[in-house]
DNA sequence: ATCCTGGCTATTGTCAGACAATCTGTCAAT
DNA sequence: ATTGACAGATTGTCTGACAATAGCCAGGAT
């Protein structure tokens, strides 16, 4: 049973929220974060704000421009693409390493929420299909036994989840999905780890690509919108 | 020619004085970070300083016990590794790119910051060998064309610093560098990627390797004075 | 003698308030 | 159309203050 009672500081609390609310889209890319604002929504002082927002900095979530503020970052292609071909690397090496070192119990959770996945395809349920990409990932990388590449992935999946949120919404990516999944999972139970590096990066590949389409659209979009407005 | 004025805020101008002064060895793993000296040292504000410590802190350059504070983090060997895992991957990538899309410019640079590393070794000059290295792995990044892995590599260099600077002045390790630096380089300018990503990443398990030693010997040596204090 | 208890001190966590510096947008003038 | 000046908004930084907490040390109990 778990009794540690959280000893959060304030600071870290304001920066828990504030990047939830970013992976949330509360906050869309290019808008501003006004000091101001956010002490009034958190209820906490500006120096605690502006704490978290340095934090927040560093992880690449937010970008503070001097004199001007704290924004959420628009990306370029070219970012969002270097983001994926590192988080290909990463995925791929955690893949092969879990492939080499996963124990039963954690090949089997991710028999599992694989499992789970399936079923949320199946039944479209958005949220379901969510938790069980997260466990098998979590599983995954738990199994690959590197921390390290385990918070770096984290890092930057926060940094393009919301191209991410969009191209698994889009129709017919989430059977693909599955299917990478499915291959990325057989190599693992294998043993086979040069296969499971290969099969996460063609996922990963494939999700690039899938994001690509989506931030052609969005920027198509933008540039209408702004001829309109 | 270069016409920009760097307007540097109070705070950014005290994270780079801290992270330079952590990276010279000026504070060693463990040592505690007193907010009122830093600010005494630097002066500047409290929040100036705390906001350049939450900065650090999300780099890996100091931790921040609750309660307790900013502190130098000591490294496990584990973690270490971890770091060393994880660079192997990135150098190995940035030299696969590097041979693949590297311009003849690049590749003359390199040449040229590898001749100088090897003199640097030959005369066992540790300040020219450490900027020809510098430079032979900024045109490397440069050449791969990812900023995200270099700023990766950046941040995991400087975490593990303290233990490259003792492993480099380890007798003999110069020299076995200078001939894996080689075979990149060779790797390289054959456009042999495979090739490249091998020897780059051989390059980092034997500083891997040298590090692990170093990384004993203290632990062995912190255990002695323990017992002597 | 060892262990627990309580208090002291150093340090951090947080806040409020203040003011200068800087950016943004608007409007008039050339 | 470009320039210049002005006002408002926002950030950057500092000061001073106080509560909360951790670590240390002395003193008492078993």
């Amino acid at each position: 049973m778990e009794l540690r009672v959280s000893v959060k500081s304030v600071q870290q609390q304001a920066a828990e929220k504030l990047r939830a609310a970013i992976l949330a889209g509360l906050f869309k890319p290019g808008d501003r974060l006004v000091e101001a604002d956010m002490c009034a929504r958190l209820g906490v002082s500006r120096p605690s704000v502006r704490e978290a927002l340095r934090s927040l900095e560093a992880e690449g979530l937010v970008t503070i421009i001097p004199n001007r503020g704290p924004q959420i970052p628009v990306l370029t292609w070219k970012q969002a693409e270097e983001i994926y071909q590192v988080r290909a690397l990463l995925e791929g090496e955690a893949a092969a390493l879990c492939a080499r070192r996963g124990t039963p119990t954690q090949i089997d959770g991710m028999r599992t929420a694989l499992a789970a996945f399936g079923k949320a395809v199946r039944e479209s349920d958005s949220a379901m299909r969510l938790s069980a990409t997260a466990d098998f990932y979590n599983i995954m990388q738990q199994g690959a036994g590197n921390s390290l590449i385990e918070d770096l992935l984290r890092r930057l999946m926060a940094r393009i989840n919301f191209l991410r949120a969009q191209s698994m919404s889009r129709t017919g990516r989430a059977k693909f999905s599955l299917r990478e999944m499915r291959a990325i999972f057989d190599a693992i139970s294998k043993g086979d780890s040069k296969g499971a590096r290969k099969a996460a990066q063609l996922h990963v590949k494939n999700a690039a690509a899938a994001a690509r389409f989506i931030f052609d659209a969005n920027a198509a979009m933008d540039k209408g919108t702004r001829r309109a407005g």
